[in-house]
DNA sequence: CAGTATCCCAGCGGATACTG
DNA sequence: CAGTATCCGCTGGGATACTG
């Protein structure tokens, strides 16, 4: 095998992967932090109505986690009927800004834009990130 | 909810998550490119021994996967004892580079360093990103 | 309204044995 | 050496019904 590089190189530890970049890549992740991060805040019953296709547990599931994550924050109202509003934190944000360059990047190798979304994602309104001017 | 932003914003279609997004997703994938990367050129052994907990089966399809998504290249010669060569096409070169931003924000998000690798990946030598100079 | 509670299934990923 | 072939358990994720 060639030789390893030299003491001076910064090492990045893929130990991450048990964090964020797991939770990236579950299947709806993106598309909820996406669908939030459009609309500032949003209600539990508007992002399931945003991704129609996706099942109350579902989103439940990938709430908590990306409230856990410390990516969307949730603010409950003690109101009747109840209240509850998601949006993202700063780092949700920050998130969603790193990312973009990477989708970026996939789109243009497999050549997709709007006339080739014939996949699961097609029905989803928002399922395209706008960038931030 | 909150408008929309205007008609002049730049779309990322999410759709390439069926793409690389989902590749890179993949438990091991990273792992390989990372250490295809570091070596420039590994046969199947010696990546077998580099991750030494990956079984021939999981090894096996994720090269696999990593090819046709042109990440990883496969060299075949015509020897006995049959020798074969992985190395990162040009693409699996950039990609290595586009994801260590990713994964440096979320080491330091988590303060994880080297002390603190305590999980799955402990046990892997090359499990961490050597920042190319 | 904002979720749980259940049930269910496909398929990823692991272990092991075998082969051109 | 570089993989396949098999088997198999786990769990991510979906559908549906129900609740404080």
């Amino acid at each position: 095998m060639p030789e390893e590089c030299g003491e001076r190189c910064t090492e990045t530890c893929l130990c991450s992967l048990e964090g964020i970049i797991t939770t990236v890549s579950k299947k709806w992740a993106l598309l909820v932090i996406n669908t939030i991060g459009h609309y500032q805040k949003l209600r539990y019953n508007e992002i399931m109505h945003e991704l129609h296709n996706i099942s109350p547990k579902a989103l439940s599931d990938i709430l908590k986690r990306l409230e856990r994550e410390g990516l969307v924050r949730r603010e409950v109202f003690k109101e009747i009927p109840p209240r509850v509003e998601y949006s993202l934190t700063e780092d949700g944000r920050e998130l969603r800004r790193m990312v973009i360059p990477l989708l970026k990047w996939a789109s243009n190798r497999h050549n997709l834009n709007v006339e080739r979304c014939v996949n699961r994602y097609r029905r989803v309104r928002l399922h395209k990130i706008k960038d931030e001017q």
